[in-house]
DNA sequence: CACGAGACCTGTTCGC
DNA sequence: TGCGAACAGGTCTCGT
């Protein structure tokens, strides 16, 4: 589910606070409990309840998918995966099904955890780079250029959409907010990666950047009974709309499968091209 | 190395 | 109405 934008609204909610949630930093935490086991990844869960007492949360970023909740000591990191959510409420609210994870404040709040799927994981980790390590560039950074994403696309022959969902290649993008930056980039999801031009790579790049933007913009999209408060489930131009016209052509978008993911896109915008004239040139 | 299948889970929607 | 199948924003592991 949620994608960089939708984890991005997440972020600044818990940040500043907002109307489904209270602000989470400077508050000090007194203990945790864990509803279902299997939400925690590492460490242990005795370990887990006895190191994460008495800290108090710094700070609350994003990296890729990633919420970082910085604490004194440690680092709280949340990965939502398809149907987590995270609210901070004062605790004599009722629990709502599906909540997976307290954490209770010495100021009698908590952080909640909730996750219908229970695919979402957290993990309290002295070093973040321990799991984040892995993780390809931010898109939106600028210190990512489009000649290192040329470069880097390049560097192998996959087909485009499934390497603009691999976390390690590019950080942050789902399945939604890659179908919607290839049609804009007029790019074919079948393409293979190494016969994009330089051209086509900084229009790819710039797709990217401009979906997430809208999408951080709107407050991310809310499909099915998730993340309510965003916008941008109104504003697809392929992603679920198999069978509409295509808003540039009138074509009716099409619905494939490209990595066992729902893949959507207009034939007549995206024309599958196996070979590119500007590769020969290498 | 690249790809596909299967696993992990629950809820909603679609077709008969 | 009921019921099973298909599908869902993600990622991991295993086999070819």
């Amino acid at each position: 589910m949620p994608e960089l934008p939708e984890v991005e609204t997440v972020v600044r909610n818990l940040r500043n606070g907002a109307t489904t949630t209270l602000a989470l930093p400077g508050r000090r935490i007194q203990s945790a409990e864990l509803l279902w086991e299997r939400t925690l990844a590492e460490p242990t869960a005795p370990l887990f309840y006895g190191a994460i007492a008495g800290q108090r949360v710094i700070a609350v970023d994003r990296r890729a998918k990633f919420i970082v909740i910085r604490l004194d000591v440690d680092t709280l990191l949340v990965h939502l995966r398809m149907s987590g959510d995270l609210r901070v409420e004062n605790q004599q609210e009722e629990l709502l099904p599906h909540d997976r994870a307290l954490i209770l404040f010495e100021d009698g709040t908590r952080l909640v955890f909730n996750d219908a799927r229970k695919f979402g994981r957290i993990w309290l980790v002295r070093d973040s780079g321990t799991v984040l390590g892995g993780l390809g560039p931010e898109p939106l950074e600028d210190s990512f250029t489009p000649g290192e994403f040329h470069r880097k696309l390049q560097s192998t022959r996959r087909q485009i959409k499934p390497l603009l969902l691999d976390q390690s290649f590019l950080a942050g993008l789902g399945n939604i907010y890659t179908d919607e930056a290839l049609f804009m980039a007029r790019i074919h999801p079948h393409t293979a990666s190494d016969s994009l031009s330089a051209q086509q790579a900084a229009q790819l790049l710039q797709a990217i950047r401009a979906v997430l933007q809208e999408g951080i913009r709107r407050n991310g999209a809310s499909i099915d009974w998730v993340y309510r408060g965003g916008d941008f489930q109104n504003h697809f131009a392929v992603y679920q709309r198999t069978g509409e016209p295509c808003t540039v052509c009138g074509t009716p978008i099409q619905r494939i499968v490209v990595g066992q993911r729902g893949t959507h896109f207009c034939p007549h915008c995206q024309v599958f091209t196996d070979s590119n004239p500007t590769n020969i040139t290498n």
